[in-house]
DNA sequence: GTGGTCTAGACCACC
DNA sequence: GTGGTCTAGACCACA
């Protein structure tokens, strides 16, 4: 896992990318995440902020907790679509924004996606 | 300037900033660059490191030396042409590739783009 | 290896004789050049000085690298053909040049290296 | 001028290139050497190894000493044009030596002598 | 000052 | 071992 080095809180990264993680389904709904202990040797982080990012995402409804056994994903396909659709909306953004630095009309982005979607990698 | 920490050599990610910068006109045709020895500070990094990144710079034909002077930014409209449209390309194909990754379809992901290229911020 | 007093950087005189041999074909396609270490020791040359002059040989196309091997001779007729004339070009235009020097006349030195073909070593 | 690192005898190589110079007429006939000290400053070789470059050359009739003055280049038309003959044909027995190591016909020699001398830079 | 070359020595990834 | 990256610091040529 690398640092991070992003201008935002350590905490909100890492919350950004577990909910990227549900939302691609690279966490499954109803498995279970690493213990608040090994997940902050892993991200190299202080316990106490891997602590809050495990509340922070209880409470947002993600992943919920059980005593003594750990956090595990909530298995609700509602949430999990709406997560998906939001990091879509994000990602899309993010994108758009990165076309129109480029200079690229509304319709050069259609031509640019459907070029690449036409020839893949059949 | 932040550190690199990308897994990639940091010559490389230098010399993909500063195209990148060359593809948005952040760097303008004709501009000279900071010299080697200051972007290797900004950087943080060897003024050999850097001399490197400007050498393969214009061995790709995106810079010139001038010895005594400085490294200036080609001044080619086709070619920077072609840096924005690879450019654009690049971020194209990762942004399938999330989309993708997050399960969209090529009509959902029409979809989702309209409706932000439509309800922009107005 | 005799040191290298010529004006010209030293990684491009290595660069030139190990062209030269490659044309010649004392280094022959296919063949193994010396490691890098060993190179540098041969031509009492920094590591990565002798590097840089792999670097760059492996750009023109001449050479390959493979990781944990060794450098390679590339074995492509039409490259080792074109890199023959071009070192057959080089040395015609400098006899040219010190036969000028000299005041020979074309015919002069038609009739020069006419008697020195015939009259060989039989 | 450069250390000379040929394996021949460095009185040797010094006459070499005198007598060079004379041929080309880089010394002119009738013309005044360097003092033999001036000299053995210029080509960095002990006044010893000078003197016997000026003996051997007065021996074999290139140049002439005059007592008091120095020696002087020999005016004679036969013996420099001689000397050029000579040069030429060291020169050309050396290209001649290349164009075989190159594995170039005397056809295709000869081919790219006229090329190189019709389309000179006229 | 600028770019350009060279050395010395370190560490990494791959085989 | 191999190639590949990076640092540190020196010196040069050019302007």
């Amino acid at each position: 896992m690398l640092p991070y080095t992003d201008g935002a809180p350590i905490y909100a990264q890492i919350i950004a990318r577990i909910k990227a993680d549900i939302a691609t389904g690279a966490l499954s709904p109803g498995s279970r995440l690493p213990s608040v202990r090994d997940a902050a040797v892993e991200h190299r982080v202080n316990p106490n902020t891997m602590y809050r990012v495990m509340t922070e995402l209880e409470r947002e409804g993600f992943i919920q907790a059980e005593r003594g056994v750990g956090y595990f994903v909530v298995d609700d396909p509602a949430l999990t679509d709406a997560l998906r659709r939001d990091e879509a909306s994000k990602a899309a953004a993010a994108f758009l924004a990165r076309m129109d630095e480029l200079g690229l009309s509304p319709d050069e982005i259609e031509a640019l996606l459907h070029s690449l979607l036409k020839g893949g990698t059949p």
